[in-house]
DNA sequence: CCCTCCGAAGAAAACGATTTATAGAACTTC
DNA sequence: GAAGTTCTATAAATCGTTTTCTTCGGAGGG
C-alpha cells in the first residue's frame, strides 16, 4: 500500500531552495534555518549544539537564540546517518503479556539507559521467530546503538547483529550456540529450590509442568526439578512430567491429563505463572484442595499470589535486576569493552505460602 | 559520557573512499558497493529495491544476486532521511506493567501495523509527563510514520505533534483540549453497569475506589458510579469514595481508610485491577468475607479473577480492539484523510461472578 | 615592520539512500 | 538511411547533519 505524497516541498533541483519559507512551520526549521537567522554557518549551529568548547560566547548566545525563536529541534535520522551511531537501544523482548516480569525488565533497562542518556525503542516478538528476526534487521537497519534481546528460542540467528558488530546482550534467556554477553536468573536453583522444599514436605509423587524445551526457561527449570529428585533419591518419572507452552491454555491441558491418571501427583511444580493460573484451574474443576490433595509451587511471583486461598508458594526473579544487568552490560561495551563474553547470573528466591505446605494430621483427618 | 570512537573507517576528505575495501564486512555493504559489484548505478539499485516497473529483467537478476552476495541491507536511516518519510510507528503507553490491558492493546496495534507494512517502537513512560515529552520529541526527531498514545494526564501537551504535522491517534484516554483522533472505551457506560449490578443486588453503602481524576479512565468512571447511584434515587456519599493512583499500595491504603470508618461499606466497585489487588488484601486483613460482608466488583477483567473464591467479578474491557481501532484510525490519516477529528467508542463488559451476587438469607444466618 | 602562530568561524565534503533530468540505445517509420 | 520515438540506465542533486580543512584576523616576537 503506498502512502500519496502531499508534496508541498517538493521542488525541482534547479529552482530556489526549500529553505525560502519564513516564518511559519515552526517544527521543521533545519540547522541551515537557524544558522541563517543567527547569522552564522551551519558548522557553529553544529558547534552550539553538541557543546564543542572552541565558540565565541555572543555567537553561541545568539545561535541559541535563534534555535529557541525557530523552535529548532535537530533531526536525529540526519545526525544518525552522519556519525553512524544513534543513542538509541532497541530491546527485544519476547511477550509482553508475560505478566509483570517483562514489565520490570524493561523498567530495569529503561532505568540505566535513561541515565546513561539512551533511549529505549521496545519490540514485541511474541515469541514468533519470524517476527524476532524482522526486529532484529529494523533494529540494524535504523542503526541503533545496541541492543538486548530475549531469544525467542535456541535457534535464534544472532549472525546479523555480529556482522554489523552492533554491540547486544542477551537477557534471561542465553544461547549455547554463540557466546555473547548474557544474564539470566539461576533457573536451575530456583527450580531446585522449590521441589526440595515439597521434599522435605513429604510429598512424593511431584509433577511439573514445564515449558518448550528448547528455551532455556523451561528447560533449565525442569533440570533444577531433575536434580532436587535425584539428590534425594528419587528418580525422575516421565509420567508426571508434562511440557507445555508457557501458557494458561497449555497449563489447564496438562493439568488436567496428570490429573486424569489413575495414580495421580500429590505435588506439583509449575514453571511460570500463566501455566499456573490453567493448572489452578484444573485442580479447582477437579475438586482437589491445596495442599491437602496436591501441593502447588509455581515459577514467578505475580501480585495476586497473595490474594489465592490458599496463598501460591512461588519462586520470585529478580526481573528487575535482569533489566539493569543487562543494561550495565551492553553500557561497558559501548564504552570500549571488547572483551571475552560474560555472563551474570542472578539468583531467584523461594516465597513459601500455604499452598505447599503440608497439612497437620488432625487436619487432614477431616477431610 | 562519551563513547570512543573506535575509527576505522575514519579518512581524509581527499583520500581514498571507503567503499575501496573489499569483500569482508558484509552487513555494512551500501547501495554505492552494490551497484559496483552489479556493474550498474546506485539508481538503478534503487529502483530494484523499491521495484519499480522500468528495470530490465537481467540487470534485476544481476542486481538482486549482488544484494544477496553481499547481505546488504538498505538504511532506512538514508532512506529515511531522504523520503522524509519512514515506515515505523511509535507507540507512547503509560505503563506496560499494567497488566494484560496495554499488552493486548499493543498486540492490536502490532497487528494491523504489520498487516499494512508498518513495524513499531514502543515507548514506556511510567505516567511521568516528562518521558512523555521526551518520548514524543524522540519519535519526532527519528521521523516516524506516526503515533498512538496513551496521555498520561489532562494536561499532555500535543504541540510538538501538531506542528510537526505528523499523525497521531490518542488510545484508551481522550484529552479535551485538543481535538484529535481518539479511542476510548466507553467507562461511564462499564462503572454505570457494575454499580447499577450492585444496586440490584441490594446493597446499600456502595464504596467506590477511583484513580486520579485529571485522567480520563479515573474521572469518567467515577462519574459512571455517580450516574448509577443518582439514577438509582441515591446521592454520591463522599465519605465512600477515595482517589488513589491505580497500583495496589493506593487501593490497600484505601481500603483500609473505606474499612476503619464507623459505619463501613457493603459494596465496593474499584476502577483497575492493581488497586483491586490492594483492596482485596485490605479486606482480607479485616477479616470480611465476600460477599457476605462486602461485595466487590472490579474495572479490568485479568486472568486469574477466576482463581479468587469467591472469583471476582469484573468490567472487562476490549483492549485488543482499542489497539486495532487505534491503528485503523491512524492508518487512514496516513492514507490521506485529513478531516475532521472522529471518536471510536468501544463498550466494555460486566462479567457478574461469585463476588458481586448476594447471599441467600439462609447461608448468610450461618455467619 | 614583517613573519609566525593561534584561535574562531566558515566552506565544503561526507554519510547512504531516492529521484529528476539527461544521455544513449534500440525501434519505428517514412 | 535519416529523423523521430520509446525505453532504460546513468549522473547528479538532494535530504539535514557532522567534521574536516581552510581562511581570516589579530596577537606576539624578533
Amino acid at each position: 500500500m503506498q502512502v500519496h505524497q502531499v508534496s508541498g516541498t517538493a521542488h525541482r533541483p534547479g529552482t530556489t531552495p526549500r529553505t525560502a519559507r519564513e516564518g511559519s512551520d515552526p517544527s521543521k526549521a533545519t540547522i541551515v534555518d537557524v544558522a541563517r537567522a543567527a547569522g552564522v554557518s551551519t558548522a557553529t549551529v553544529s558547534r552550539v549544539l553538541n557543546d564543542h568548547p572552541k565558540v565565541g560566547s555572543q555567537l553561541k548566545a545568539r545561535v541559541l537564540q535563534a534555535i529557541k525563536e525557530l523552535g529548532y529541534r535537530p533531526s536525529r535520522v540526519a545526525r544518525s546517518l552522519r556519525t553512524r551511531r544513534n543513542r538509541v537501544w532497541a530491546l527485544i523482548i519476547s511477550d509482553i503479556r508475560t505478566g509483570p516480569f517483562f514489565a520490570d525488565l524493561v523498567r530495569g533497562v529503561e532505568d540505566v539507559a535513561h541515565g546513561a542518556g539512551y533511549s529505549l525503542f521496545l519490540c514485541n516478538t511474541d515469541e514468533d521467530p519470524a517476527k524476532e528476526r524482522a526486529y532484529m534487521e529494523l533494529a540494524l537497519a535504523e542503526n541503533v546503538g545496541g541492543l538486548v534481546l530475549t531469544p525467542s528460542s535456541e535457534r535464534t540467528d544472532l549472525s546479523p547483529l555480529i556482522n554489523a558488530r552492533t554491540p547486544f546482550v542477551l537477557a534471561d534467556r542465553s544461547l549455547p550456540t554463540a557466546h555473547a554477553d548474557t544474564v539470566i536468573v539461576d533457573n536451575v536453583a530456583g527450580a531446585y529450590q522449590a521441589v526440595s522444599h515439597l521434599l522435605a514436605g513429604g510429598f512424593q509423587r511431584i509433577a511439573c509442568i514445564t515449558g518448550p524445551l528448547q528455551t532455556t526457561t523451561g528447560e533449565r527449570r525442569y533440570a533444577g526439578y531433575g536434580k532436587a529428585l535425584v539428590e534425594a533419591g528419587h528418580e525422575v518419572d516421565e509420567s508426571l512430567v508434562r511440557v507445555a507452552d508457557f501458557r494458561e491454555a497449555g497449563g489447564l491441558q496438562a493439568m488436567r491429563q496428570l490429573l486424569s491418571g489413575s495414580d495421580p501427583p500429590d505435588a506439583l511444580f509449575v514453571t511460570n505463572h500463566l501455566m499456573a493460573i490453567g493448572a489452578l484451574q484444573a485442580i479447582d474443576e477437579a475438586g482437589l484442595a491445596i495442599p491437602s490433595d496436591i501441593a502447588v509451587v509455581s515459577f514467578d511471583d505475580p501480585p495476586w499470589s497473595t490474594l489465592l486461598r490458599p496463598p501460591l508458594s512461588a519462586v520470585a526473579q529478580p526481573a528487575y535486576d535482569v533489566g539493569v544487568e543487562s543494561a550495565r552490560l551492553l553500557l561497558s561495551r559501548l564504552e570500549g569493552y571488547s572483551g571475552v563474553a560474560r555472563t551474570v547470573t542472578l539468583s531467584p528466591t523461594l516465597v513459601v505460602r500455604g499452598s505447599s505446605v503440608p497439612v497437620p494430621r488432625a487436619t487432614l483427618g477431616r477431610r
